[in-house]
DNA sequence: TTGCTAGATCGATCGTCATCAATTCAGGCC
DNA sequence: GGCCTGAATTGATGACGATCGATCTAGCAA
């Protein structure tokens, strides 16, 4: 067994039991499961090459925003592919989609990506 | 056709050619694929939720530090997943490994979370 | 030496994800 | 109305990743 456990035996087990309402009964500091699920969903989203390339175009784009004609090319992936990213993105509070007209231009959401950054340091 | 693309075509296309040294020729502000890839990897890192807490855990354990058998019950994972986990968490830069005896501790490396925050601003 | 314990590595399995071709949807134009 | 174009959705496929049981390695103690 563990020589240290500074008396900390409480939680130990904070596991499969379906999700228990959440975490921090008084002196748990770390992370839940729920919390970490929830964040990690976060970074998931930045877990792709095409994914940070395609938040990189956005913001240098001109006006900060882009249209996905202009976003397939740079990236040499199909129209679906590319689509399918910018959902993710715009899923995980990241980009903002405003349809006009026939196109669709996506632009990163202020302060977007320092609240991301800000999770790293309340870890 | 696009309307757009004022003046930037030839950024358009910069995929298949097998890895073409790199990027940013002149005025090329996005990232590169190789870039992407190595900021991925580390966000890869990130995209768990069974990693953050290992991070969460070592971070706030006494000493700044913990070994396996500590971590193995809160997250109620096998030895060889948590050793898997910790592998990835040390090989991205984000945990430090020291073996004492029987026992191997890991702890976080000072302002590696700092430095992978500033990559999120620097996109 | 033998035995024990903490941890890492190996192999296999199962689920998730990235990608594409085909299709569908929606907004302009004739 | 019918047609064209930009973009989203669907379905299938191949690759990657999380997890586990079994095994291997390294320290420590009889």
């Amino acid at each position: 067994m563990c020589v240290h456990n500074g008396g900390m035996t409480a939680v130990q087990i904070v596991e499969s039991p379906a999700a228990d309402a959440c975490c921090a009964p008084a002196g748990a500091p770390p992370l839940c499961t729920e919390e970490a699920v929830a964040k990690a969903q976060h970074f998931k989203a930045l877990a792709d090459p095409n994914r940070l390339r395609l938040l990189s175009i956005v913001k240098a784009a001109d006006g900060g925003e882009a249209c996905v004609c202009e976003l397939t090319g740079p990236l040499g992936l199909g129209q679906p592919t590319v689509s399918h990213h910018l959902k993710i993105l715009v899923d995980a509070g990241l980009l903002h989609r405003e349809k006009r007209g026939i196109w669709a231009y996506y632009s990163l959401v202020p302060g977007a990506l320092e609240r991301t950054a800000e999770v790293l340091a309340t870890l």
